[in-house]
This record gives C-alpha cells, sequence and structure tokens, in this order.
DNA sequence: GTTTGTTCGTAAGGTTTACTAACAAACGTG
DNA sequence: CACGTTTGTTAGTAAACCTTACGAACAAAC
C-alpha cells in the first residue's frame, strides 16, 4: 500500500499500516489535489525513468491509461511534458508515442551564497546541468549590500537565461524559515531578511530559499534516495543537512543541521568564535585545517618542495594527524545523531584535498567505534562526487521538487 | 495550505511550499483515499476537541457540512461515533445534535515488554485510562517461553475486557521492523520473531508493534504535539524515541533511538556490557546508577536513618554528584542530536527518584553549555507525567492512531 | 402572539476524478 | 493475408465533494 505514505486509510479492521504515515491529519484532502499528486507522480516516473510511452507510464504508477492520457495532455498543454514521435523498437502492437518531461523548455537558477569570499550563480537545465556561472565577489559585503549584490547576481543570470526560467533557487548560510525569510546569517550580517519575498517581486518567478546544506543534500539525495541521510558540509563553517523518512528535517526553530557550534568531547578543544572551547567548527571547520597545516609546512595541494625525502615525510605524517584528529572529532558529534536516528548513509562535501584521506578514515573509524556495531553495519560515510557545484545543482533540485513535484 | 503536508500541489507557478511535503511521491492517490483522510480527520477533530455538532466539525475542519454528514452517517453505522442528544446551550437557531467518538464502545489492550522483570498488561479505554491491569512476572523467561508469556498476558486481558477491543498494542525492547517483526531484542533473546503475526493470528484483531521508547513517545506527543519532539527512557537500558516533523522516526535500519550504545565523551568511562567503555547505557542506566547510590550509602527512597546530620548530608551530597554526573553524560550525547534536529522538547521518562533532581539539572545545564544558545533557546526538557504506565498508554495511542486515524 | 433572523441538518443537482469496457489504428508473426 | 498484440482514445459509470436550496427549530424583538 504505497500511497499509506501520503494518505491514512483509517477502517477499523483494515489492513496495518507502516507507522510512516501522519500521525495527525493536518487538513481536508479534496480530490482535486488527489490529482495533483497524480500529477506530481506522472512527472515523477518520467522525469527519472526517462521517455516513456503512455502505456508504459500506466503501468509503473498503477493509474489506468486513460487516467494517464488524460493527465499526460494536461501537461502537455502546460508546457510541461512532450510528445517525442513513436518508438522505434520492433514490438508487436500499435506503436508507443514517446513522451517527455518537457526537458529543453525551461532552465533554472541557481545562488550558492554560502562561500565566504564570493557569491556564485548559475543557470542549470533541469536536469542540474550547469549552462552558464556567474561568481560575484562579495568584498566583504554585509546587510543591505550584500542583498543588493543578491540582486544583481540574479539579474544578470537571468539575462543569461536562453529559454523560460521555472524558477530560482537559493542556498543561504544562517537559520532560513519555511517562507524563504533569512531569520539569522551572521556571516553576512542578515537578520530576518525576506530573501523569497524580495526576489519573487523582483523577477516575478517561483524563489525557494532554504540553507545552503539544507539546500546541498538535495543535490545528493536525488541521486540515491534513500530514506535517511545526512550531509556534512565543511567550508568556511560546518554545517548539516537532513533528510528523515524521505523528507527534509527543517527543525522546530528552523535552525536543523546548525551542528557547527555543539561542542566535541570531554577535553576541551580549540577557543571558537563563539566563546566556548572545542566546538565543531573550531575542530574541523576549513580556515583552521589550513592554517593548522599550513604551520606544520605541509601546504596544502601540492607538498612538492625542495625539501629532502624525511622532511617531506615526517611534514606528511604531521599533516595526515591532524586531519586524523579533526575527522575523529567530526565521529565524535555524528556518533549520537547516526545512532539515534539509525542512519544509513552520511555524505561529506567540502574540499577533498581535505576531507578524502585520512580525516575521512577517521571520522569512519571513530563512527564504528562509537556506535552500536550490529545496528550501524550497514552505515556508509563517502565524500560528495558533486564537488564545489553542490549547493547550485541542489538549489535546481529544490525548484524543480517544488514547481513539478519531482525529485 | 494546510493540506499540502499531505499531498504535493505542483503546479507551475503555484504557491510556494512548506518543505514539508513529500520529496517523492510514493504512489497513486485515488479520490477514495482522500475520503479516508476525511473519515481520520472527523475522527481527529471528535477526539480530540470533544463532544461537538456536525456544523461545528465542518467550521473546523473546512468540509461543508454536508460532506460532513455524510461521512458522520458511514460513522455511525460502523459504530465509531454516536449521537448524544440535543445541545443544552440557549442559543438562536435550530439546536445542534452532539455527536462524538464512541468513546464506551471500545476498550484497548495495551502491553509493555519492556521492564526487565516483568510483562505488563492492561485494559484501557481509548483515551489510555487504565481499566484493568496484569504484571506477568517474567522470571527470566526468553525465547519462545517468553512468547508464550505474551500471549497469556494477551489471552488473560482479553477476558477482563467487558466491550470490543479496539486493537492491541505491544511496546517491546529490542529492533522492531514496521511489521511487527522484534528483529533483535537481546533481553529476551528474540530474533526475528514476528510478534505482530502471531498476536493477530491468535486473537484475530489488529495488532501493533513497536520498539518501547518508540511506543513511549507517542504517550507523550498525544498532549502537546510540537513538531519535534524526543524521550529519554531511562530502565534497565536507555532508549530514544524520536518525532521529527510530526512524524515518528523509525531509522534506516528500523533501529532509531537505540542510543543506549553510543560512547559518551572522549575520557573513558565505565565498561559497558557490549563491551565498549563508556556507552550511554553503562553511565546512566537504572541498575547502574541504584548500584552507584548503594555503594555510597544514600541508600534509594529514603535516606532516613540513624546516622547524625553530617553523615546525612555527606551521604546526600555524594548522591546528588553521582546523579549529576549521568545526567551530564546525558547531556553530552544530546547535545549533537539536539544541535543537528533543532529540537525544541526533550522528555525524560524513567524514575523520578533518579532522574527528577539533580540528574535532570545536569542535562539541561550541559545541553546548554554544548549548544548553541541562540538557536537552542526555546529547548525545554521535562520531566514525562506519565510514570510508569508510560508506555501502556503508548500502545493505546498507537492502536487508536493506527486504527482510526486519530491521537 | 407574531415576526424576524439565525442555525442546523438534509436533499437535489452539478463538477471533478478515475475507473471499466470497448474499439480503431498500427504493427509483427505465422 | 489473417491473427494476435499493443497503444491510445471514446463512452459511460461510480465515487466524492461541492453549491444551492429548504424545512425545522429556536431566540430576540416587536
Amino acid at each position: 500500500m504505497a500511497h499509506s505514505d501520503l494518505l491514512t486509510v483509517p477502517f477499523a479492521g483494515a489492513p496495518i499500516f507502516t507507522r510512516s504515515r501522519a500521525l495527525r491529519p493536518t487538513g481536508k484532502v479534496l480530490p482535486e489535489h488527489a490529482r495533483s499528486h497524480n500529477r506530481a507522480l506522472v512527472l515523477q516516473t518520467l522525469y527519472s525513468s526517462g521517455a516513456r510511452s503512455r502505456a508504459d507510464v500506466s503501468r509503473e504508477t498503477g493509474l489506468t491509461r486513460v487516467t494517464i492520457s488524460d493527465l499526460v495532455a494536461d501537461l502537455i498543454a502546460e508546457g510541461l511534458v512532450v510528445e517525442l514521435g513513436q518508438r522505434e523498437a520492433a514490438r508487436p502492437g500499435k506503436p508507443a508515442t514517446l513522451i517527455d518531461v518537457a526537458r529543453d523548455a525551461f532552465q533554472i537558477i541557481g545562488l550558492d551564497l554560502s562561500e565566504h569570499e564570493v557569491f556564485r550563480g548559475a543557470v542549470t537545465a533541469l536536469d542540474g546541468t550547469i549552462a552558464e556561472r556567474i561568481e560575484l565577489a562579495r568584498g566583504g559585503a554585509t546587510g543591505e549590500a550584500a542583498a543588493l549584490l543578491v540582486e544583481q547576481l540574479v539579474d544578470r543570470l537571468l539575462a543569461l537565461a536562453t529559454i523560460p526560467v521555472l524558477g530560482i533557487g537559493v542556498g543561504s548560510p544562517g537559520v532560513v524559515d519555511p517562507l524563504g525569510v533569512v531569520r539569522s546569517a551572521p556571516n553576512l550580517g542578515w537578520v530576518d531578511l525576506p530573501l523569497q519575498a524580495r526576489l519573487a517581486a523582483r523577477t516575478e518567478l517561483p524563489v525557494h530559499v532554504a540553507n545552503d546544506a539544507n539546500v546541498a543534500i538535495l543535490a545528493e539525495h536525488g541521486e540515491t534516495a534513500p530514506g535517511e541521510l545526512l550531509l556534512i558540509k565543511v567550508g568556511h563553517g560546518v554545517g548539516a543537512g537532513l533528510i528523515v523518512g524521505g523528507r527534509p528535517v527543517i527543525g522546530g526553530g528552523f535552525a536543523a543541521g546548525e551542528i557547527g557550534h555543539v561542542v566535541v568531547g570531554t577535553d576541551g578543544g580549540p577557543r571558537c568564535a563563539c566563546g566556548k572551547d572545542g566546538c565543531l567548527e573550531a575542530w574541523v571547520a576549513e580556515p583552521r585545517l589550513t592554517a593548522q597545516l599550513a604551520a606544520v609546512g605541509a601546504s596544502r595541494g601540492s607538498s612538492v618542495g625542495a625539501g629532502d625525502g624525511d622532511t617531506d615525510a615526517a611534514a606528511a605524517a604531521a599533516r595526515d594527524e591532524i586531519l586524523r584528529e579533526a575527522g575523529r572529532r567530526l565521529g565524535i558529534v555524528l556518533a549520537p545523531v547516526v545512532g539515534a536516528l539509525n542512519l544509513t548513509e552520511v555524505v561529506l562535501s567540502g574540499p577533498a584535498d581535505l576531507l578524502d584521506g585520512a580525516f575521512h578514515e577517521a571520522t569512519v573509524d571513530t563512527l564504528r567505534q562509537r556506535t552500536m556495531a550490529e545496528l550501524n553495519r550497514d552505515l556508509r560515510l563517502r565524500m560528495s562526487e558533486q564537488a564545489e557545484d553542490i549547493v547550485l545543482r541542489g538549489a535546481a533540485v529544490m525548484v524543480l521538487s517544488g514547481q513539478l513535484g519531482v525529485s
């Protein structure tokens, strides 16, 4: 009973439910809402499975061919789906007319405001492929100046779009509420900035704004789609995005994933900018790591120099030790989260040259040592393969998901 | 747009969503499913608001009076709702006919298998009020013997029920999957025990089985119903129940909340039965605490003795220190979870004489010290008011929720 | 005592939605 | 070339909720 994920089916004596359904029905549901859901289901099916016939979609969704035809007619009329002509394959019966999401009819604009020095933006295809890219040096701008910079970035991206834009997705640092108000972003000096409303008013397009890590996890989730996923985003700060039960976690105060200032361990640690000792961010944020590495002389990137072998080896060992300790600290903080949520997959996103070696290993080892082995046997910790575009691509997914019900 | 919690509404150019909707539509939705949802909505409204007229329900739900009348007619025919006669109040207009959930027409059977020495069970009213109660000494029974004991308990409870039984709810220790198979419960020696199926076949009633802490949190959630809630259940072991985004968290391996064997801090700790040092359970499980308290001579419960004042005061101080340290350890483990999920409410369940003083204070203090103050300002940590019946009452809620869509 | 306005619950009819049944078109196969 | 298969559409039906309308019952005002 797949639909029980979405609707309660509360007959006395009815089959037992999966417990994934809503505990409290929140409002009425009309037949037209069911139709909207089925529309999204069709788009979802086409988007993830590629070009199909109406009959194929019917078989995959369980809806009848008639209903699919009807839904598809609406979608074609709206320009969201296109007919691609007849299927080539040699099969008995009337040849199928292939249909697909109108992948080339819309572009998406994505913004990544999470980096310290630059605001990044891109025009992408529906699948997240980046067509155009702009970086705008922030130059330390904060408050209204930073907001104006964002608007300028959007304007320039819109000018680069060659076809209609489906919507704008923004990954911002800080705490962002569901209405797209940046409640608090210390680095940018934003407090209660109605970014969604500002951009929507300016562009007259659908705009979605969310926390950068929560946006990034959408890019990751689009690929494998497990029910439980945690993404750790290491950059100027440390943030997390969470998907639990297949849904993004927002948090009671809209601050889910703000894990950077949780204290690690019980043995002190470096003094953090927030005043506490041993915050996760004080251990593993990028600036701190690079500074530490520089201090031991193992320069980041290529450590090739004129030094002799011994020095090189010693430097490499010192470098590994620093990264291993940082990875260990991340594992210490994650262990309770992994245990409590019984997570199956954790993804690391950030500079690969820092995270992808000793750091990664230490985090895995620490997680395994500090959680119950039998329960978390199939826990996977991996590096994100999305590199620096993860927020931009996640922003595209956010728009796609929000506007079409597709991911 | 309250319905967007349950159904996607994916028009291009449609209003911005709350992000609480499903990311991936999981299956088709038919009008009849909408009807089921609305049925549950009516029951929910009546259950939580008490006796109302059809017109009242119409106003509260947003459905028309006609539709409510139709749904209520069905529910009355099935015996789930009853008419109570006319409203007394002096108001203009035709007097309303009050209707309510048939609170006296069904009982629920709840089982709590989480205690070490006894299996507890109860016959409750729909609201969780306990009508009859049975405790069965386990006597160290494990495996099939323990399963037979559960069946015996159910039989005896069914015999005590005076009216039809809506269903059976079971809170079991260990890992329980959504189909009610106890995947693993070391204390009871259960591995892949299909408890739900066995009891359902034996009684021909709807049966719901879940982990004890996940059941307990339903009892707590019924009262305040915030979106995010964490319950820590301290007993022979330590377990947690989680509600995130209004939904119970199950976990990728169905082991969400199994936090007892997560290692606390970075300074070692007592050796745990699982072989690791410093597991949460080794710090704060009830047997360990009582043993420690006994060792310093501050006997649990009344510490009144023949000793002089100084000794008493010293013993009390030692006792407080033990509890404070345990509470601190709990706070250390919870801080990352609270931070990552941005939880608003944490509930402690267990022996109040252990948890409700220094322990509680230390946990709160530690949580505040180790998380970001601004984000978790409105975090509340409180003792459960449900005492020992929390699992039994949660089991009733689980049945109510599963069978009627009501909580 | 009558009138007026309000409220309740129901009845009738319409719209939306997805279903079943049936069919024409188009193709491969024997 | 006849036949079976597959596709997509047409036609009709059932379910679910809506709007509109109405009788019944009551309070308040006259």
